[in-house]
DNA sequence: GTTCCTGCAAAAGATTTGCAGTGAC
DNA sequence: GTCACTGCAAATCTTTTGCAGGAAC
């Protein structure tokens, strides 16, 4: 019953906030918007592109950017730059799903993690900083657990 | 006596480091090095770059980026990827200076700060998770305190 | 019918690479 | 003298933009 993934409606929430706005549902946002909701995390343009291109939904690499940046505007959307070279993006859902990512020095994989300690100490951090916080991340880097088993199998 | 920005000999320490590993110490290098070693926040390579000429000393921005890459793979630099769609850069002092970001989501001004307690956290997390942590960052975003005021103002 | 959406192709930036001359050891 | 370092120009890659036709409302 429980789907910790994601709450089911994020596409609906995006397209009918989008429309509060006056945009219309095109077939390449509705696309997109849908892979988009059945992640479980962060996507690059090309990758959101090939996703698409093998559902055959083909759509632009103008049209994806375009589609990042309203979401992003709009406060739905997460823009990640984890370091290889471009930016990720991940619907967000506040609360719920909130996470962070590993990222693997050797093989590039990504990984989500959530932790309530952190996130507290985050929030109280917060306050003392001259700031007023919108967003955080936390990106931690090293060897992922296949890559350590790699290297010692050999 | 205390000079909190920075042990004054990363800069001694990086060169010793390259040439260990069989580099000279070009002209380039060397100013790059000096010039990192003085900041205490993270500088892009066109910042880098920029500096430079101001002292007239000027390098190439292949120079730049090729120094970079050394350091960061002798994991004397960190990679820093904040948001205005390029790479920033700033010397790895191990323990010592350690540090994170806030970034203005208004003007995208850049602005360091440490807390024990959210190092701890981490250092916590990271035993828990599947992967041997080489290194970690966190990001704040937000208004910073001069975009508020300017707010308010108007 | 008007206004937004899309794809295509060109443009703009950041970063990387090939090559030839210069400099460090 | 050898091999690394550097600058320059060209190449590559990601992201943005201009424009014209098609689609949503």
């Amino acid at each position: 019953m429980s789907d910790e993934h994601h709450s089911p409606a994020w596409a609906s929430l995006a397209a009918q906030t989008l429309a509060a706005d006056g945009r219309r549902r095109g077939a390449a946002r509705r696309a997109i918007l849908q892979l988009l909701d059945e992640q479980s995390c962060a996507l690059s343009a090309v990758e959101i592109q090939q996703a698409l291109r093998a559902r055959d939904r083909e759509v632009s690499r103008a049209s994806v950017y375009r589609v990042m940046e309203e979401l992003e505007r709009a406060g739905l959307l997460q823009r990640l730059e984890l370091g290889q070279g471009m930016v990720r993006y991940e619907p967000l859902r506040h609360g719920a799903g909130h996470h962070h990512h590993i990222v693997c020095d050797r093989c590039g994989r990504l990984e989500p993690f959530a932790d309530e300690e952190l996130e507290r100490a985050i929030d109280r951090l917060s306050e003392r900083l001259p700031v007023r916080m919108s967003e955080h991340e936390v990106v931690i880097r090293g060897d992922c657990q296949a890559c350590l088993e790699d290297v010692s199998r050999r």
